[in-house]
DNA sequence: TTTCAAAAGGGGCTTTTTCCCCTTTATTTG
DNA sequence: CAAATAAAGGGGAAAAAGCCCCTTTTGAAA
């Protein structure tokens, strides 16, 4: 029988390495390479007639993220089984990579058994919900969340611009400055991404933008 | 000859059972085991007679963090070499682990080639430096900084639970009603971990706090 | 071309933050 | 015990943040 081709993508590359020994130790899994980040992948993806079956792919990226990521995959490759695979388990995380087309979501630290299963149930049944992942997503559903219009719209760049700037020790005077913009202006952006992203301080905002990804200040 | 014993700390199951793999595949050196963080590492160290001569020790841990693990290796077994093992660059984090008397440091994105290096290194020199860290480290001197300043001084506990409340979207007034103080009391806090940190605003700190893994927030 | 909506900007106000300098109250320590 | 030191608390003011409601500009769509 032939083997399960696996794609591993993480910028952790002694993660990587050490991953991908693990993966081949297992009867049914081989893994083909492991890259860097999503370009990285795309390139290969794109040279390369060997579609994977399956890509693990971590979140947190310098290059190109996890997000991005998924997204070209899902545009380009929908026929590939993606396994996000991060430390990252902050609710609407997991939920923004489920959107968008993962096929399942890891935590770095499952237990390599479980591991091993999760990559069998994707290749057998499409889909792969650890417990602790499907409690969060039950959770978020239950709380009558509308983290879908959290994350449903996309940000502006003007906003993202904004967030990022938001994320220093600059005032929103400084801000409106490096963005050459009235500060009124900066305070209605400051109005929105509050009520988006229902905060009522500046902390908060910056503690979104961070647990999010939104900034990559960590 | 007998192999060098090594013990990995780290909360990412997946990552620990992954890199023994790597571990055990270098001639000179095999995995004793692996535990999840500090507390599990002590009581092992504590059952077992069988001393290992390097601890590969993360910092994030939610438990028993690196530092504190760092700590307690220092004062009850100082003779095992201890690499830290970190996604975190931030200087402050490397200085202060190496000020506790880890013998190298290293990102998780190294290439195993190196990692070999550096586990043989810290066995025959007593200490590693990887390119990237020494170059970290010598920028800090550079800078006429005084980063001694900021870790130089743990925090005491009422600062750290300031720090802690001050990462959220609560308002001073409402910290100080909190922790039982009066909103003066909790400026002064506020002013001097300013200091402390060279900060100049909340924004900062709560960065600064983050970034350091003074508190947990992500 | 008119219309409509979004983006940009403004007035004016309250609350919070930040800063400086000062007093009282423990807690050590010589 | 007395003196020093650190922790806790206070007054007051300027700057920044946060909030609401409003006007102008701009860029499409009808």
């Amino acid at each position: 029988m032939k083997k399960h081709s696996v794609v591993i993508v993480d910028d952790h590359l002694l993660f990587a390495q050490s991953l991908q020994g693990l993966v081949n130790t297992f009867e049914e899994f081989e893994v083909l390479y492991h890259v860097k980040n999503g370009s990285e992948l795309i390139k290969k993806l794109l040279e390369s007639e060997n579609v994977p079956d399956i890509i693990l792919l971590d979140i947190n990226m310098p290059v190109m993220n996890g997000f991005e990521t998924m997204e070209w995959i899902k545009e380009n490759r929908p026929s590939i089984q993606v396994l996000a695979l991060s430390m990252d388990d902050h609710e609407e995380t997991i939920i923004k990579m489920l959107r968008l087309g993962a096929k399942g979501y890891l935590l770095k630290d499952i237990h390599p058994e479980i591991f091993y299963k999760a990559l069998n149930e994707v290749i057998s049944n499409g889909i792969y919900y650890s417990e602790r992942v499907a409690t969060t997503l039950l959770n978020s559903l239950h709380g009558g969340n509308d983290k879908d219009v959290k994350n449903g719209k996309p940000l502006k760049d003007t906003e993202l611009m904004f967030l990022k700037l938001a994320c220093t020790e600059m005032t929103y005077k400084e801000i409106a400055q490096e963005m050459c913009l009235s500060p009124k202006t900066i305070d209605g952006y400051r109005e929105s991404l509050f009520k988006h992203f229902k905060v009522k301080s500046r902390i908060g905002l910056v503690l979104y933008a961070i647990r999010n990804n939104l900034v990559n200040s960590k």
